[in-house]
DNA sequence: TTGAGAGTAATAATCATATAATATGTTCGC
DNA sequence: GCGAACATATTATATGATTATTACTCTCAA
């Protein structure tokens, strides 16, 4: 529920952390080669104790290799922890790529539909309300930019949580940030209207009990945002998705 | 395919990374708080600027965090990144527990199932090659130690690998950890030729290009897992998961 | 030309120490 | 009681020196 309360800004090396990360995903070591300690120490204006430590922690979320000799580089992408919340975050907000929404989206259409059908089967009341809460808050919410956005959110973590499964549980943070940009796409296409709707369906048959049903319902919700998505990947700029800022 | 050559014991950093993870999953800082900087250093010998930086490593994974004057601390459990694979890796061979080995099962049967029907889809003929070398070393391999071990899980890492989704590939090093640490269960009870004719079902599937047959012969793979670490679990000692050095 | 081996040097890794920033109590004045 | 000033513990930052590792170069022999 509560916010981390750990300082990311107030603080020179999560600072840089932000900074290295968002500047390695962009690819901009993809050409030149990453700088040594010495050189990034003076680059950012930090001792060579925070650039240490920074690197040490995108070391640790697989960005980053360092060698004596052979100095610190970037490692493949393929070896980078997408499932850490903040590399996907900084690849999501900084190198924004349809390609990877939609694959994301895809493991979505995995996960939570699964989720649902764990939750139909387990959830306790307690559980059952905070689900019922999300939905409230979507129904409730004006055309606010915010409200609606997180009401949703909160809606598809609730169903994570009632899972009773640490691990479903601990994909939070990652729906989290990719629906945060997701949820724009798809309620700018299909009407808020259809998409409640299917949201209360998926409530019901969790409250219900019926596991079938709650998976289903799921998958629908999940399956339309990916077809959309795939859709504009394809036809880049027909959706409006360029023009997004005007829809209001 | 190369293993990391990052050395991680040779280095006094990642050296405490790795206790320190340990003791930490093992619920050794329960009970008494976890020590200041130095402290850590007088324990383990370390100088400062090594201590911080493999705090800094495990904050980065969700296990610590930091602030002055209130000391560094042990964050929540559910606020730890089980999705990372060193995290994983310590709860699985420090902490074992047939409820955590259950519910990290219950997500692959979400995940590959799916990930068989995309690499139905999706896999060319060179990613099914390397799905069939798996099975092929399964099928050769004697009953030595590893290599029944280390080809099941090249099969299942194969498939994710053929999805095409980085997503899904990035759960290699989880399954892989995860699996090494289940196979030998369902080895253990259910036959060898058993196991070897669900996966040549799921091979044989992607191959055809079937993605609902693939979907439904992986799903089938690991339900099975599945059942037999739930009963297990319920019913800890009867399947000779205790006395597991002598059947070899 | 090739290959092995020794030597060189660049770089991270480690150590030690000092100072600053930041919470958290605690005391004091009222 | 209550708020402001002050003390204190701890992490955060800075800096200089030393060590360990290893990529690279060069030599020399086959």
């Amino acid at each position: 529920m509560a916010l981390s309360k750990i300082p990311r800004d107030r603080n020179l090396t999560y600072g840089l952390v932000e900074s290295l990360g968002q500047l390695i995903v962009t690819g901009e070591f993809d050409a030149k080669a990453f700088p040594t300690e010495g050189e990034l120490s003076r680059q950012h204006g930090t001792s060579r104790s925070v650039t240490r430590e920074a690197v040490k922690m995108l070391t640790a979320k697989g960005l980053l290799q360092a060698r004596p000799r052979q100095g610190t580089s970037v490692t493949p992408e393929t070896q980078w922890n997408l499932l850490d919340p903040d590399v996907l975050r900084w690849l999501l907000e900084r190198k924004f790529s349809l390609r990877l929404l939609a694959e994301f989206t895809e493991m979505r259409l995995a996960i939570e539909p699964a989720a649902a059908r764990l939750a139909a089967r387990r959830a306790d009341p307690e559980a059952i309300a905070h689900i019922r809460d999300g939905l409230r808050r979507m129904i409730a919410a004006g055309v606010g930019d915010e409200e609606p956005v997180t009401a949703d959110i909160a809606f598809h973590t609730a169903i994570l949580a009632a899972t009773g499964n640490r691990f479903y549980a601990q994909l939070d943070p990652l729906i989290n940030t990719a629906l945060r940009i997701s949820i724009r796409f798809t309620n700018r296409i299909k009407g808020r209207a259809a998409g409640i709707a299917g949201h209360d369906e998926v409530l019901d048959a969790i409250a219900a009990g019926d596991a079938e049903r709650a998976g289903l319902a799921m998958h629908a919700l999940i399956s339309d945002a990916l077809q959309l998505i795939e859709a504009a990947a394809e036809n880049p700029g027909a959706t409006g998705a360029r023009r997004s800022r005007r829809a209001g």
